[in-house]
DNA sequence: TAGATTGTTAATCGATTAACAATC
DNA sequence: TAGATTGTTAATCGATTAACAATC
């Protein structure tokens, strides 16, 4: 998928529009223009225009935006059809919500394999699926083609599990844990999500920006 | 607290920087140059000493930074000790995985108290504290001196609570709903995690960036 | 003192905003 | 056609990197 490269601002824009547009198309409008967008999202009618320049002219001059059509394209450009197989690995309190909370299969993934160390949560149910002891996770990503992995576990643990996942084809990790994947394999996609770090920045925030 | 202003960049670089310091001060390191803990964090040494520039001149010529001294130093800006009175609202999945897992206490806040508009939840303990009805939020807020509210809660009972919260005093969010606080109150801090934003940034760095 | 490394200024790079010709 | 709004180029702004004098 050798496409032109777009900064990675842009990306993290994305699910963003997305998101609007649903609601805008639940909502029953037909068109928009970057104006108003720019405007209900908080954004500038430039940047929005820049920012889906970087996929393709997906508006039409004196008109605006197909709101219907400019979903589907985002939906296509962020690849919410995928259906990556995937597996979660840490099926503690976080993996148990994570593995419950996210609808995968309307963002592009499909969750197929809950694993935890602990043997005695092996066999016990999660969403219909049962929970699998780690050792098998090796055979199961390469019966499977796992290609995405779930990190829900501490550093200690993901820094052992990655190697394994990554030569057994993983190409992709949504990282709760503060093991820094890309370090070690800068070729694998990852997205970290630091729970703590973001609490730490509102409290930065809480103490300094507001005038109390 | 009319400090000098700082950029978001570099405010959200600080909790892993003091990560990054707790782990050498833990391994019983004393000193360490810019250099050497931007090959360790994988940034660049200039960035470092930019950025601890923004708060003062933490390092010494010739000599580098004293971990301790500098893990310290950036505690008190972040504010780890400020305990902030905090309630979370929303004890579903989420809010309840939410409410066990974090370490308020080290991060600078105090969790009070734990809301849910289900009544039938009322009284239900989660680590020690019961959990309450959403109707006595409002006076539960001014009679503690609530400061931050933890939404794990829809989107539009975000849209029906933060009126209230913020007229009862609550001046920052960490906000997992879609409800966009900073549009209607900017003069609130507010630190959004939205789980599924990220992972459809994953879903997009899987599909084009690597080179399958 | 000589060597190391900071704090800080200047240069570069990248992202956002402004402007406007193209065109529906 | 006239008005609206895009796509795109140029200008601005901000963040990162490089360089180096200050100094421990």
């Amino acid at each position: 998928m050798g496409s032109k490269y777009v900064s990675n601002s842009v990306i993290k824009r994305l699910p963003r529009y997305y998101r609007f547009l649903g609601y805008l198309k639940d909502a029953g409008m037909v068109r928009i223009s970057s104006r108003e967008l720019a405007d209900r999202m908080g954004l500038s009618a430039s940047q929005i225009r820049q920012d889906l320049n970087n996929f393709g002219g997906f508006g039409q001059q004196g008109y605006g935006y197909n709101i219907e059509s400019l979903y589907k394209e985002i939906g296509k450009i962020l690849g919410v059809d995928s259906g990556f197989k995937t597996i979660l690995i840490g099926a503690g309190n976080l993996g148990h919500t994570i593995a419950l909370q996210i609808d995968y299969q309307k963002r592009g993934f499909d969750l197929i394999g809950i694993f935890d160390k602990k043997e005695s949560l092996s066999g016990q149910m999660i969403n219909g699926m049962p929970i699998r002891s780690s050792r098998d996770i090796e055979d199961f990503c390469k019966d499977n083609g796992v290609k995405v992995a779930i990190l829900c576990v501490p550093y200690e643990a993901a820094e052992e599990l990655v190697p394994t996942l990554v030569s057994s084809g993983v190409i992709g990790f949504w990282n709760f844990s503060h093991y820094n994947i890309k370090e070690e394999y800068p070729q694998v996609a990852v997205e970290n999500v630091h729970l703590n770090d973001s609490l730490m920045t509102l409290c930065y925030q809480v103490l300094h920006d507001t005038n109390l």
